[in-house]
DNA sequence: AAAAACTGCAACCGCCAGATA
DNA sequence: CTATCTGGCGGTTGCAGTTTT
């Protein structure tokens, strides 16, 4: 077994094809169809190898390529056969007409996989990412900001321990001014830091029995209209932090067909006290935050669907802290 | 306006399995 | 049975165009 023939071969172009190569290759398929596709370059008068000819046939100069960028129909089909077939791009795209393994493939490594992420979901289980998991994710971002500009990196590179997936911090070695700018920092601004640095309490075993009750449920990727659902049955979790309940104490339809609702959040330590948060993109200061307890936060919001309904730390992006619902 | 960073995508690489000599 | 050829696949790279700094 050793590398092509058709590849060892001298004097074969590569890279971009030329407008004059898809005409020698079109016009000979056209004539000859497909066949043996080590032959076709020399029939064809290309001085590429067979592979590279049929790729080029096959991801570009078919002519029942459909092109273009893909439909939402597309897209949710690609979600869920991904979810059965994992990367068998090849398997994926026989279940859609037109379109290339190469093309799905590019489109879920540069677009799909992203969104996904971004939903909080991980795009290889397509389940909703953990804490645990975020906990891991962690702990690879945080070692990679030790050569970052972060002027506290080193530092914290001592003072924190990883242990199975979960984070132990450690106080000894670290001034208090440090370790509440370290976390407060966005990327830093994970619940199970504070709750193991403040109470010292095992981060896992906590984080998993506040997750056991959600792991038990069904998944929402969406909620219905918040004008007439329970938020009293609402519990939703984030990669950063947990929102306990949502309650909602008053709402009125306005003209323009928005819900006002006045929504107060309970949710897992994760804010110091007067510490600014967005909550559905307005700022508010936590009011009771301190790490340990449980904070609220009282705040008028307005919606018009539950899509809307957001909460992360000012100074991060909407979306960088991902939602998922859980409905129970 | 220029440089750097980012993004999308076409094409290549290496591996595998089946066919064939 | 073994070696080689070939087509097919998934992962990766590198280029060109675009956007940001």
């Amino acid at each position: 077994m050793g590398r092509h023939s058709c590849c060892v071969k001298q004097k074969l172009r590569k890279g971009l094809w030329s407008p004059e190569e898809d005409e020698k290759l079109l016009k000979y398929i056209s004539r000859f169809g497909v066949g043996c596709w080590s032959s076709v370059p020399k029939h064809a008068g290309l001085q590429r190898c067979g592979k590279s000819c049929r790729l080029r046939w096959i991801n570009y100069l078919r002519p029942d390529l459909k092109r273009g960028t893909f439909s939402q129909q597309e897209e949710d089909r690609i979600l869920n056969l991904h979810q059965v077939l994992g990367n068998r791009w090849a398997q994926i795209a026989a279940q859609l007409p037109g379109r290339t393994d190469n093309e799905i493939k590019n489109y879920w490594n540069s677009s799909l996989k992203k969104k996904l992420v971004k939903q909080g979901i991980d795009p290889n289980t397509h389940k909703p990412i953990t804490d645990k998991d975020y906990a891991k994710d962690k702990k690879i971002e945080f070692y990679a900001s030790s050569s970052s500009s972060m002027p506290m990196a080193a530092e914290l590179e001592h003072a924190l321990h990883f242990n199975n997936g979960g984070i132990m911090l450690s106080s000894s070695s670290m001034e208090p001014g440090l370790i509440r700018d370290t976390l407060l920092s966005k990327s830093m601004c994970d619940p199970l830091f504070l709750v193991e640095f403040q109470s010292g309490m095992d981060p896992i075993s906590y984080n998993s029995n506040l997750l056991a009750q959600f792991q038990q449920t069904n998944y929402e990727t969406s909620l219905p209209s918040l004008a007439s659902f329970d938020h009293h049955d609402l519990k939703m979790t984030t990669n950063s932090f947990m929102i306990n309940e949502v309650r909602e104490s008053s709402s009125t339809t306005n003209s323009s067909n928005m819900n006002t609702s006045t929504l107060s959040a309970g949710f897992q330590p994760m804010a110091f006290e007067g510490e600014m948060l967005q909550f559905n993109g307005a700022n508010v200061k936590s009011e009771q935050g301190c790490a340990g307890q449980w904070g609220h936060h009282m705040q008028e919001v307005q919606v018009n669907n539950a899509s809307d309904f957001s909460m992360y730390p000012t100074g991060s992006l909407p979306g960088e802290y991902t939602h998922v619902y859980h409905q129970i």
